[in-house]
DNA sequence: AGTACCACCTGACGGC
DNA sequence: TGCCGTCAGGTGGTAC
């Protein structure tokens, strides 16, 4: 579930090996991950003969800049991966765009669900403006963060999965910080402390950069993590209460009512 | 400004 | 065995 730290992994992974290599050919193999219509002849024009040089990335989408100084962007959806290999038999099935390099190796954008796209833009900073994305949740400030949650009346956990007042926070790592805060998911920003904000900006800090340096592996994050116990039937970690779900905005929320209680 | 609801898509899982 | 409904995830659009 690509959020933060998967972009950010998938990142370093595109920057590993697709950067500085030579484009010869791009496949797409299926026109329903492009955003515009016109990428369809657009993208390969942009990216055949060129190179990757940079990349950068914003909350959960990354951009990829050219030797031509133009731009692509690439957003994962919720089941997009890359993947680079030295051929590109056997066919993958969900393999939605591929990379040919002059090396014989292929980047492929594998996105089971095409909740992810890829498409031609401008530059990223007219992008972020344009989408209204907030700051990265990884380099925002302390004030900054406070002053994008004050005065806010909606529940706290709709407010960190807003990636227009934070970018980067996905339905597990909002779950998370929720949970590591001892905040109650339904607590409207306005009933918030700045001790609890505060509480919150370095738990969120810290969950994410322990996930990037994890790579985003599961299996590798702390004992105490939250995400290991977000299953159904599960207990806290902490107390041993049954935990519970509910739901914040549509959106699937585990916590433990004896934890995450709410405000009087 | 905030919320609800639907749509997009696929595979896994539970129930019968 | 197999069908069928439900769910999960991130975003975008629309209507209130």
């Amino acid at each position: 579930m690509p959020e933060l730290p998967e972009v950010e992994t998938f990142r370093l992974y595109f920057a590993k090996y697709a950067l500085d290599q030579k484009i010869q050919q791009v496949l797409i193999t299926d026109t329903g991950i492009l955003r515009k219509e016109e990428d369809i002849q657009i993208l390969p024009q942009l990216l055949t003969e060129k190179k990757f040089i940079a990349t950068l990335r914003h909350g959960k989408f990354l951009f990829c800049q050219l030797n031509s100084k133009k731009w692509i962007l690439i957003h994962f959806g919720m089941s997009g991966y890359f993947r680079y290999v030295d051929q590109i038999n056997p066919y993958h099935k969900h393999d939605r765009v591929i990379f040919h390099f002059t090396n014989g190796y292929y980047l492929a954008f594998n996105c089971m669900r095409k909740f992810g796209h890829i498409e031609s833009i401008k530059n990223p900073e007219s992008y972020i403006s344009a989408k209204k994305l907030g700051p990265d949740a990884l380099k925002i400030s302390y004030l900054v963060f406070k002053k994008q949650l004050e005065q806010r009346k909606r529940p706290i956990k709709s407010a960190l999965l807003s990636q227009g007042i934070i970018a980067g926070v996905g339905n597990l790592y909002a779950d998370e910080t929720l949970f590591q805060s001892k905040i109650y998911p339904l607590t409207n920003c306005e009933a918030l402390s700045d001790k609890m904000i505060q509480d919150l900006y370095e738990k969120l800090k810290n969950i994410l950069s322990t996930a990037v340096q994890l790579q985003a592996d599961y299996g590798k994050f702390p004992e105490h993590f939250f995400i290991n116990y977000r299953r159904k039937g599960e207990k806290c970690p902490r107390c041993k209460h049954p935990l519970e779900i509910t739901k914040v905005g549509q959106r699937t929320t585990y916590f433990c009512p004896n934890c995450q209680k709410p405000m009087v």
